[in-house]
RNA sequence: GCGGACAUGGCGAAACUGGUAGACGCAAGGGACUUAAAAUCCCUCGGUGGCAACACUAUGCGGGUUCGACCCCCGCUGUCCGCACCA
């Protein structure tokens, strides 16, 4: 017979507030730097304050309290900050749609969503945090810029950029849509401005290597990167140019080119329409600079290469085939070949390369087979494909129709090529030199915007660019600002861009561009080490004995530019002797997104999780809005999103349910890299945990702990076996960060302690194995319900709070 | 086009290194308690057959390796993601 016993329901709402009052009173996750115990750094990617948390920040920071909590469990010294990535563009949207200034949107939105964060009972030391937009912050980022400026690895030169000429501004290639800005709508232009660029390319080698040693982050990142780096090896190839067709000035034409061993198949070559070559024969060609300009048009979208045809237009120059002086091949210009990689030039061979042969198709250009998969009979494979090859054949094989290189491998011909050619002359220098080369370019930080870093250097007409001295730091942004007019409010400022020269005195012009704010969150990282430090950018003790990261969590949607510019400012940053570290982040994680269904009513219109209830039999779901009782369509599972209105708002749920429901919910079900689908009755299931796990507390305190020593029967071991397999379970899944997993553990051990106190009073080994099992249930619980935990820790007549307990030994 | 990942009940999933497929949760159905509801508790729950023990069958599809395959190999199909004329 089951006891009759009434227990109080677990009251979140009073219990979590005070939970967290008694943590920040006992100061539990304040994190010292001189601290004897192993350090253990989890950081989670911080937010842009956009005014409101959102799930996928519930989930993110969940993920990471958890790793956060059980490490310190285990004895590690562990730093888990949380800051503000406050500059960017929404904040002047925001100014310029309210009349608000941006620091006062920025600020009172990070004051809300902290107050959200604080909510959740994350075990953050507050006492780091940071705000990029803060001028003691961005006061080291410009100082670290003149360093690196003095490096060299800082650069100025004229690039292509976007150009709204109704914003007045430099747009992203995110930013474009359909050759239009994103904002404005208008037209966007090509226009060549002198912008500031960080030299990642000088670290394109490192950068790729180094991603092997990287073996705690996702091979799906490190894959992505290596292909954003895009390493190739090949040959730069100079080719004479026949003097009777060449332009004046113009006697030869450099080619980089990964296919050496293809080059008797060569059957053209063909220039950029920005290249040197193309702008000197237009000149005396209308109809070329006509199509030049055609392809100018074009454009860089997306969507236009898709679809675009090979285009090309034959100069009428020739170039010297170099392994064969009477070979002459015709220069066309092509609106395939690109300015910005390699030399902006190459030669086209059509049996080895499908656009090479698209384009000979197209022009009637002559097509020469000169690789044959091995086992071929050379003379038939020939005569099968010459001048009537519809795909080309990419890929490696036997060498033939190639002289010396006939019976080669691909691999031997690029060899023997090269060889030959690097001992070859023209002017005094060899032909060809085997080079590498990469598809990164460097990165692009100027952005005619108010609210970023200013880029502290001065324009003076005497000496130049001059960076702004370090005694003169912070560069701050001036307050009086207007955005009521299109284009960079710090250019239109009266006074702001007018100083005097550090090194001559005289009358100078401060730079107005501001730091693009991918260069904000490349750092910060390393300024939580010790954000006090108001001399330097980091302390050199702090930084090195915190970095690097031990596991970092954030979305997938930062795998390349965010986590490349870190790699990379994080060993300019070693270079310029602010930290000794060369990779930021030891391990890495990628969390999967939140999504949700979607409702939709008979209108077409959007509806929310909230002006919705479910009805649900054996039939299946049914959707119906409260405010009519008419019926809705279930849609998609989708992303949450305020397009389609099916997000849930995390106040929401942790003012219903608490903020151990909503963690729970989230860490439970769903690998943590996939994602996870928020559902009402899920929530429900976790919150009827929550209740479960206290009421299983509450029946086992009602029980006799231990006196001595016990002899355990055989149902008691059972328990105890339960409860050590569950810990031995969690600790290995917390640890490998499968926090499903961990979920599903715990459960089996409620299992066990429900099914045991539904059999009534138990016998005194029994008891004491309950004791135990609730102990270990409890801390088990504790880095993901950390309010729950330690009311049941108290219940239990546990001394101290949970939060401060070891991990428990497994036995 | 190139590169990569994934595919298991009604649903989310688990199965560790090749060894009892479906742990755990959700939904659903049945029952207990209740005036009733909520809450709670008990039972069933991949499919087919059987009162049952049980038998057969089952991890997208087709082959293969193995005493043994969700797992390894080959070939398809589908879905998702990244890059996109990179020479």
């Amino acid at each position: 017979m089951r006891q009759e016993r009434e227990h109080t329901r677990y009251n979140a709402r009073e219990a979590e507030p005070k939970w967290r009052t008694i943590w920040d009173e006992n100061k539990l996750f304040q994190t010292l730097n001189d601290d004897p115990r192993p350090k253990y750094y989890v950081l989670e990617m911080f937010p842009y304050p956009s005014g409101r948390i959102h799930m996928g920040h519930v989930r993110n920071y969940a993920m990471g309290d958890v790793v956060a909590r059980y490490k310190r469990a285990r004895g590690f010294n562990v730093l888990h900050p949380m800051g503000w990535d406050a500059f960017g563009m929404p904040a002047e949207n925001a100014a310029m749609q309210n009349n608000t200034h941006p620091a006062t949107w920025t600020y009172s939105n990070i004051a809300a969503m902290k107050a959200q964060l604080k909510s959740m009972g994350l075990s953050l030391d507050w006492e780091r945090e940071i705000a990029t937009c803060d001028p003691r912050y961005y006061k080291h980022q410009q100082a670290m810029f003149t360093d690196f400026m003095a490096a060299g690895l800082v650069e100025r030169k004229i690039s292509k950029v976007n150009w709204d000429p109704v914003d007045q501004t430099v747009l992203a290639n995110e930013q474009v849509i359909d050759g239009r800005g994103w904002r404005s709508g208008a037209l966007v232009e090509q226009k060549e401005l002198t912008q500031w660029f960080m030299k990642i390319t000088d670290y394109a080698e490192e950068l790729n290597t180094a991603l092997d040693t990287l073996t705690r982050w996702p091979e799906k990142v490190r894959l992505m990167q290596r292909n954003w780096i895009g390493r190739s090896e090949g040959l730069m190839l100079r080719w004479a140019l026949d003097a009777a067709t060449a332009p004046k000035g113009f006697s030869e034409l450099e080619v980089y080119t990964t296919r050496p061993d293809t080059l008797f198949g060569a059957s053209f070559m063909a220039v950029a329409p920005d290249h040197p070559l193309a702008r000197a024969a237009a000149e005396k060609n209308p109809a070329l600079a006509a199509f030049c300009d055609e392809c100018r048009r074009m454009g860089t979208s997306a969507a236009t290469l898709e679809t675009a045809e090979k285009k090309g237009f034959d100069t009428g120059v020739k170039a010297v085939h170099p392994l064969d002086p009477s070979w002459h091949l015709p220069v066309y210009v092509a609106n395939f070949v690109l300015m910005e990689y390699g030399t902006g030039a190459i030669f086209g061979c059509p049996a080895h390369d499908q656009r090479d042969l698209d384009f000979a198709n197209a022009y009637a250009l002559p097509v020469q087979p000169v690789v044959m998969p091995t086992g071929e009979d050379a003379l038939a494979y020939t005569l099968a494909n010459k001048d009537s090859m519809k795909v080309a054949l990419d890929g490696d094989g036997v060498m033939i129709n190639s002289h010396f290189l006939d019976g080669m491998t691909t691999e031997a011909a690029f060899a023997a090529v090269a060889d030959r050619l690097a001992a070859e002359s023209m002017g005094g220098q060899p032909i060809a030199r085997r080079k590498v080369n990469f598809r990164l370019r460097d990165w692009g930080i100027s952005r005619q915007r108010y609210w970023g870093c200013p880029i502290p250097v001065i324009h003076c007409e005497s000496c130049g660019v001059v960076p702004v001295p370090k005694k003169d730091l912070p560069v701050v942004l001036p307050q009086d600002v207007t955005f009521d007019r299109p284009g960079n409010p710090l250019d239109h400022h009266p006074s702001w861009k007018h100083c005097s020269c550090p090194s001559c005195g005289k009358k100078a012009r401060r730079e107005t561009d501001t730091m693009d704010t991918f260069g904000d969150s490349s750092w910060y990282f390393a300024r939580f080490t010790d954000p006090w430090n108001e001399e330097s950018p980091t302390t050199p003790s702090a930084v090195n004995a915190w970095l690097p990261v031990n596991q970092y969590i954030g979305g997938i949607e930062h795998a390349i530019l965010h986590l490349l510019y870190a790699r990379f400012w994080t060993r300019a940053m070693h270079k310029t002797g602010h930290t000794s570290v060369d990779e930021p982040f030891e391990g890495l994680f990628t969390q999967g997104m939140v999504v949700h269904e979607t409702y939709k009513s008979a209108a077409g219109e959007w509806l929310t999780p909230a002006e919705i209830r479910i009805e649900s039999d054996a039939n299946g779901r049914r959707a119906f809005r409260l405010s009519n009782n008419t019926e809705i369509t279930i849609g998609d599972i989708e992303k949450m999103s305020k397009s389609k209105r099916n997000t849930v708002d995390p106040d929401d749920i942790i003012g219903t349910y608490g903020a151990d429901t909503a963690r729970w919910f989230m860490l439970s079900d769903s690998p943590p890299e996939r994602d996870v689908n928020w559902t009402e009755d899920g929530v429900q299931g976790a919150s009827r945990f929550v209740q479960r796990a206290w009421r299983i507390c509450c029946e086992t305190a009602e029980f006799p702990q231990a006196t001595g020593s016990i002899d355990f029967g055989s149902e008691s071991t059972a328990l105890r076996r339960a409860a050590h397999k569950a810990l031995a379970g969690v600790t290995e899944d917390v640890e490998r960060l499968r926090f499903n997993r961990c979920v599903a553990h715990i459960y089996e051990l409620s299992n066990a302690m429900s099914g045991v106190l539904a059999k009534g009073k138990p016998a005194p080994d029994m008891s004491a194995a309950l004791h135990e099992a609730a102990s270990i249930f409890i801390q088990l619980l504790a880095p993901m319900m950390p309010h729950l935990s330690e009311e049941c820790w108290l219940v239990l007549g546990k001394s101290g709070l949970v939060g401060q307990a070891p991990w428990p030994q497994l036995d």
